[in-house]
DNA sequence: ACTGTTTATGTAATGCATTACATTTATTGT
DNA sequence: ACAATAAATGTAATGCATTACATAAACAGT
């Protein structure tokens, strides 16, 4: 592969200018410009960047973490990511933690030793060096804990929890159940508590036999379904995600119960498939690509040493489809 | 952050000494590795990787190219690169090329730059100066096409086609129609054989009304149903894909026709969400996480110079679920 | 004790582009 | 036409780890 002092030799001018020509072109006259640009297609040269990032200590290169590749939730928060990546000229590592403090901590080293610039997060398991607070550049979306000392770009999850109750109270439902994540996740508190609220502004009191809760997985929709079942008469469901929803759905579909006749479910994310369910499902809408989308902006912004919107908050939108409708 | 030089010092060797104790542990003296390990660990060093790139020039980082990141068939094929790639110090790039040739040149042109040690291509859609062979380490996964100058990994679409369509006259079906991909793809193409050969076999004449082609989508599944649906009285149905595959099954539904009851229904890949379908999806599973393991496995070989299998061609398995039954 | 080998360590070149600083060339003003 | 300023280009140091080669130290054999 030819060098940059193959052009410079062949252009007849020194290194510095072929650099000049071809990163500050104008600071460099149109004659040289030409002779170089000339001489970079006669040997096709294009610059090595690792060279450059060792010089410029940059990689250019941004890290993903994500809890579950396969969770097609993150599929378009990484698109989001990646379109504003390549845009500003990053290039995006993604690094599949499989819910490991261990393989985070892997890809935040990434950072340590130069290989990449930043790290967006998409999962609140950390290690803790980094969750007490570090010189990391770091940009959390979607999950986040308490006193984080990061950027972090999410939706309202109270808000969206409460959206999602409200309607089901305002097409005259009076008994709503509830399968929610697991509790030690500060987005699931926050979805209880809107859930909570929009009873108690229904006047409706809180029965605890009307939650149980999942691990947002399709089997715990599923099993909490059929506790619910038999313990609570509801004739709706407001699930923390889709595929608890789905397994609910399924659930709800083997004890011969029509959806949305006699139940109506939601669930909550908007997974690219949930209209193709037969019902369609009824959920919580978050702007996955825009979640990427700012969240990418903000980490550049970090890198850039400009000032950042420290929380930021992006609207949700509830999709009615068919697996809702008045009891 | 400390460099190699400021470890040097601390435990009174040089650097190269420093850099022999943690690449080549062996090549040092029990006592001087102690010196240096506790060196490193005093001032916290961890080698600046691209200096290390820049000077074996190679960067340890692989890129996988894929046609839409958001197309789940994809997320098991890239968590089973993952594994191997960092089982072997590997990085993985993952570069959705939204089904441009144009943004797979981007990142094939890593690998020029060095940024990147070689591809895995999971989509044919590439640049003519790839496609008719280059020295770029390149391994293609899934797709592929007529003389590929590179190592290949896939499943035998014929074989694949021929069994699923086996089955369905097997459990006693007569008129099976099918919805096809593009059939400019060579994927298509071999299982479209593997249709027409089931039928043959079983002395049942083809019959073009038999045949609708979709563009793997769940929108171009339903349609090809509607026009199905008007022109053939079929009692199962295979489709190359899932998604078409539930697409079908939606506007089977809308006619209120009942699968498998009336009508079975086979789908293609194994999506992760077809066993939560209702009914949920018969299908052809492909060994994705084996395809990803395989490819990274192989172009692990070609960078280490070793000999290379051509073309790696993986079992699928037929998965009788609940939206095919006897006539 | 002395030569011949191993083994360990150091020296310095290398990979390549970038950029501060120095020098040369061109332009402007009088 | 000459000084003064601006613009263009060159020189060489820099980022950092690696490794071929050179030297020194340790060991073995007689």
């Amino acid at each position: 592969m030819s060098n940059i002092k193959d052009v410079a030799k062949l252009a007849g001018v020194s290194t510095a200018t072929v650099s000049r020509a071809m990163t500050h072109p104008e600071k460099v006259s149109e004659k040289t410009r030409k002779k170089v640009e000339l001489a970079v297609a006669e040997v096709g040269f294009s610059p090595n960047v690792i060279a450059r990032n060792l010089r410029r200590s940059e990689s250019k290169t941004i890290v993903v973490i994500l809890p579950d590749i396969a969770n097609m939730f993150f599929a378009d928060i990484v698109r989001g990511i990646q379109f504003i990546a390549s845009k500003n000229g990053y290039k995006v590592l993604l690094g599949d933690s499989v819910h490991t403090i261990e393989q985070a901590k892997s890809y935040i080293d990434l950072v340590k030793t130069k290989q990449a610039d930043g790290i967006i997060s998409l999962t609140a398991e950390l290690p803790n060096e980094v969750k007490n607070g570090s010189t990391i550049p770091l940009v959390m979306a979607c999950e986040y804990f308490e006193d984080f000392p990061y950027p972090t770009v999410r939706v309202d999850n109270y808000v969206a929890a409460k959206n999602a109750v409200d309607y089901l109270l305002d097409i005259g439902h009076q008994r709503v159940a509830c399968i929610t994540g697991p509790m030690d996740n500060p987005i699931c508190v926050a979805r209880e508590r809107g859930y909570r609220q929009s009873l108690k502004e229904a006047t409706i009191s809180f029965d605890a036999k009307a939650v149980e809760s999942g691990d947002f997985s399709f089997e715990s929709g599923y099993c909490a379904f059929h506790r619910l079942y038999h313990q609570y008469r509801m004739t709706a469901l407001f699930c923390f995600n889709d595929m608890m929803a789905l397994g609910a759905m399924r659930a709800a579909f083997e004890h011969g119960i029509n959806v949305p006749k006699q139940l109506s479910i939601v669930g909550f994310d908007d997974l690219p498939f949930t209209e193709y369910t037969t019902p369609q499902l009824t959920t919580i809408r978050q702007p996955q690509n825009k979640i990427g989308e700012t969240a990418m902006q903000t980490l550049i912004h970090i890198l850039q040493g400009k000032p950042t919107v420290q929380d930021n908050v992006l609207p949700i939108q509830l999709l009615v489809r068919s697996s809702t409708a008045a009891p």
